[in-house]
RNA sequence: GGGCGCAUAGCUCAGCUGGUUCAGAGCACCUGCCUUACAAGCAGGGGGUCGGAGGUUCGAAUCCUUCUGCGCCCA
């Protein structure tokens, strides 16, 4: 065993696990007579590479498929990727731009799709490889994609079914809109943040003064010539007697009306608040309850335009025209001051370009109908939320539903099956035509307008694409060919067993999908939510490019091998809490991988003799193995237990716990041979054994090393794998051997610790002594008992004793007294000290256990076990006093 | 402004249905060890009146009220 390197090295090791793995179909899964477990995978942005957030996600979607694989169910993990509209579309441009010097502006929307879905093959499956450095047992011949030509199929077809049902329709409405990407957001996509600004003082003159007037604060003075009144709140005594008067707007001197409005903010600014409709959602708000006009003057692509009746600054960015505004107004005399304030400023997820509210004509689907069963199955747990507390967040969002945008001004994305007649204005249409195809649309259309006369040409169908969530809210459904084939797989696999997601996405996506599962299927698409963290940097900040705080993963994956970067993802993530991430993490689990590592090095370096050395040893060793097998059956009670309450880190840890304590720094050094000595055959196999299925029970978590040991644990026949095998099973472990022991571990930790004090080197024998009692007699009745302790402590003697030996440091553990012999004299007064402290501790616990017990009616209303207990602890408390008293009056 | 959540060791967090001999882990820290598996390690140790106040209870880190401080979601 000398040859093998002390270190653990995960590289080679890992692939060449992962693609036997994969070459033995160990991922693969189809229908059959086992319990199917079926996880969809949170579909990754086809533009991704893999982040910490996807390998804490994955990783937990692992761990669940393979216990449940191992747990002998039938495991369906389905991968894929999400098309990203506005993401992957900016990529295609960027990329048709430089590698093949088209504009967009150039080619046809046919010839971009072709590219787009060669640039999708070429660069899509980045991060689905990247998975399987993580380790992720994905069944890869299931890999789906939210453009492929069925669930476009599907997307469609589930459009035009909302459209025959009244559950969609087109509406003029503020939108969030993306100048740069020239496409409508969603408010989840628009991200606010704290930016500096400036707040423009405008004086308005009344009409026919030429000095009095109202003073408002904008923050956006290029807009004053969408200004359709101004608006004072109606308690505001400064505006009083303006109300119902007219201003001219500075510069154009068009005259608009001051209205009273409770919506105004006496305190903020000057309280006197100009009313531009086109460009505030609020301001929209209060022109249609005073049912003022809307003036647009600002274009798709944020420029000014010819709408805006101040010339100068038509055809300029909507910044550079505020630019020009400063000298004009103060030129004029209507520029009464400037202060910087900070305010929230919303900027596009995507391009971060600044948000402009703008009212369009979009397509909407009317969330009241779907909202109720998705949010009934929530809160009458029919879906279960791990961490229960998301309910609340979901129960607040799901009370306060607005009706949902789906159409996007791209060409990368399903197209809406809507055709409009030519002969209607652009975004003016009176009749729409839904259809599957532009064959059946001419055909309703010709019905509908009873014009036989019709013709493909007289139409033209609807030049956006949908929302990319309106496809991937039906991701359980689709992937396995739900709309297509309701009686297919589907039946077998639906609904899934568990969703894993970040809870940022709880709208996007659980929300969407529990809808889409009761109004298309009928019946929910999971039967859990697993929310994982946000993964953070140490300072709590969330990791972002930007702020260039997130380690590259495949570095890390590198660096500490994917078990080692999984244990340290795992072993700090709590369902739903953040993870403050620290390469440390990884350490420890790269550690732990080491220290299996080592055991393994440690056993398979034993000679193995076919009997036990002599009696002591044999009845030691069996003792060891009993209460291996006890501690690790109560182990697995506890992970048993913590994985179906999906607390994954729990489980881990637990399992972490046993092999580097339980069985490394304890069982180990129990049946350690001495040097140059022999194991006995049956210690030897029952170590392998044990070794074997902590391996399995760890697969889940840590599956190549878990895989290589069980492996090098013993000669496997040729697809006997780890990840193949039955989970070590949980069954009522014998406590009072486990409590045995633990009383053991604790004197052997106490002379280790006389050891300590006395500088005592740790090879050198010594002579320890127990004073004769019952317990003591009953404890060390325990067959092998004595010689594990004799071993573990390094001891020449352990035996009873009736009297006390006169140089020797005592120490208590239960209620036992033991001594354990020096060769120097002790110090009389720092151990009567010692005592007397620790009496001292004795005698305040005794009295506060008597308190307790003394207490009528603590005794008639506490389970008598409870009571019981108390009375145990007072006696054991009386039983190590009066040792204490003792030992104090013999000093 | 409306709603939700959190506060436990220096740090990050567990602690389930209130009840087992002083409230646990990892990291950090201190002491001693290159002991023939592992210094990415071994043996031992210190460190907490469970945010404050009040209440319910025989019994509270755990349940209730309230205060304080932080975080998040929505407007």
């Amino acid at each position: 065993m000398t040859d093998i390197s002390t270190r653990y090295n995960p590289a080679d090791i890992e692939t060449r696990w992962y693609s036997h793995w994969e070459r033995r179909g160990y991922f693969r899964s189809l229908p059959d007579e086992r319990e199917p477990f079926t996880i969809v995978i949170p579909p990754p942005n086809v533009t991704g590479v893999l982040h910490m957030g996807h390998m804490l996600n994955n990783t937990i979607q692992d761990i669940l498929i393979r216990k449940a694989r191992l747990d002998g169910k039938n495991a369906c993990w389905v991968p894929g990727t999400d098309h990203a509209s506005i993401a992957t579309e900016a990529k295609v441009v960027r990329w048709l731009r430089d590698e093949k010097k088209l504009r967009k502006a150039d080619i046809t929307r046919e010839q971009f799709m072709e590219y787009a879905y060669q640039w999708k093959d070429k660069y899509g499956g980045i991060i689905l490889n990247q998975l399987r450095t993580l380790g992720a047992s994905c069944d890869w011949e299931r890999t789906a994609f939210t453009m492929d030509a069925n669930y476009y199929r599907d997307v469609i077809r589930v459009f035009i079914d909302l459209y025959a049902k009244g559950k969609l329709y087109r509406g003029l409405r503020m939108v969030n809109w993306d100048p740069e990407a020239k496409t409508v957001l969603s408010n989840e996509e628009v991200l606010y943040n704290e930016e500096n600004a400036q707040l423009f003082h405008i004086k308005y003159l009344l009409e026919g003064s030429d000095n009095e007037g109202i003073t408002i604060a904008t923050q956006r003075p290029e807009t004053i010539f969408a200004d359709v009144a101004i608006a004072v709140n109606p308690k505001d005594p400064r505006y009083k007697t303006l109300v119902g008067k007219k201003v001219l707007i500075p510069l154009i001197n068009r005259a608009i009306p001051v209205i009273a409005d409770d919506y105004v903010d006496i305190e903020f600014g000057t309280g006197a608040l100009k009313i531009t409709p086109a460009h505030d959602p609020n301001d929209y708000e209060v022109g249609q309850r005073h049912q003022l006009e809307v003036i647009d003057t600002i274009a798709d692509d944020g420029k000014i335009n010819e709408l805006c009746a101040y010339t100068p600054i038509v055809g300029l960015d909507r910044f550079e025209a505020r630019k020009r505004m400063k000298p004009a107004l103060e030129e004029s005399g209507h520029l009464v001051k400037i202060e910087d304030y900070r305010t929230n400023i919303g900027r596009s997820e995507r391009t971060n370009a600044v948000v402009e509210p703008k009212l369009s004509l979009q397509w909407f689907v009317k969330m009241s109908s779907l909202g109720e069963p998705a949010l009934k199955a929530v809160v009458d747990e029919e879906i279960k939320f791990y961490p229960s507390s998301f309910q609340n967040l979901y129960r607040n969002w799901m009370e306060n539903l607005r009706d949902w945008c789906i159409s996007r001004q791209l060409w990368w994305g399903q197209r809406i099956p809507a055709w409009y007649l030519k002969s209607e204005a652009l975004s003016k249409e009176t009749q729409v035509f839904v259809a599957e195809t532009a064959e059946q649309a001419l055909e309703i259309a010709r019905s509908q307008t009873a014009n036989p006369q019709l013709q493909m040409s007289d139409l033209r169908q609807d030049e956006d694409v949908l929302d990319t969530w309106a496809s991937s809210w039906l991701w359980p459904i689709s992937v396995f060919d739900g709309f297509d084939k309701p009686d297919g797989e589907i039946s077998y696999y639906y609904p899934t067993s568990v969703l894993v997601t970040g809870w940022d996405i709880i709208f996007f996506w659980v929300a969407r999908m529990i809808m889409a599962g009761y109004e298309f299927k009928g019946k929910k698409p999971f039967q859990s939510v697993y929310f994982t963290g946000m993964v953070r940097d140490k300072l709590r900040r969330k990791m972002s490019k930007s702020l260039g705080n997130s380690p590259d993963a495949l570095k890390l994956l590198e660096d500490f091998g994917a078990d080692g970067v999984r244990y340290g993802l795992m072993s700090s993530a709590a369902a739903g809490g953040d993870i403050l991430f620290d390469e440390k993490l990884c350490e420890n689990g790269r550690n732990f991988c080491n220290k299996l590592w080592n055991a393994l090095r440690l056993v398979k370096g034993w000679k193995v003799a076919e009997t036990p050395e002599n009696e002591d040893i044999a009845r030691k060793n069996k003792l060891a193995v009993r209460w291996l097998r006890e501690k690790f059956k109560a182990a697995l009670a506890d992970v048993e237990s913590n994985f179906q309450q999906f607390r994954l880190s729990e489980a881990l840890l637990t399992l972490y716990g046993f092999i580097w304590d339980d069985f490394c720094s304890w069982y180990l050094e129990m049946i350690k041979p001495p040097f140059e000595g022999q194991i006995d055959r049956a210690t030897y196999e029952a170590t392998l054994d044990m070794f074997s299925e902590m391996m399995v029970a760890l697969h889940p978590f840590m599956p190549f090393i878990t895989e290589e040991l069980w492996h090098q644990l013993r000669d496997r026949k040729e697809g006997d794998d780890c990840m193949r095998q039955r989970y070590p099973q949980a069954a009522p472990a014998a406590h009072s051997l486990i409590q045995q022991m633990e009383t053991a571990k604790d004197i052997i930790g106490k002379i280790r610790d006389v050891r300590n004090q006395h500088q005592l080197k740790p090879r050198e024998p010594l002579t320890v002594f127990v004073q004769q009692s019952d317990t003591a007699q009953a404890l060390f009745a325990q067959e092998g008992l004595r010689e594990m302790v004799m071993k573990l402590a390094v001891l020449k003697e352990l035996s009873l004793a009736t009297t006390e030996p006169t140089n020797a440091q005592s120490f208590i553990s239960g209620t036992e007294k033991y001594y354990v012999e020096l060769e120097k004299k002790i110090d009389v007064e720092a151990e009567q000290k010692k005592l007397a402290g620790e009496l001292e501790h004795q005698e305040k616990f005794v009295q506060s256990v008597q308190a307790k017990l003394s207490n009528e009616r603590f005794v008639s209303s506490a389970p008598p076990q409870v009571v019981e207990n108390e009375r145990k602890k007072l006696a054991d408390g009386l039983a190590r006093i009066a040792i204490l008293k003792e030992s104090l009056a013999k000093l």
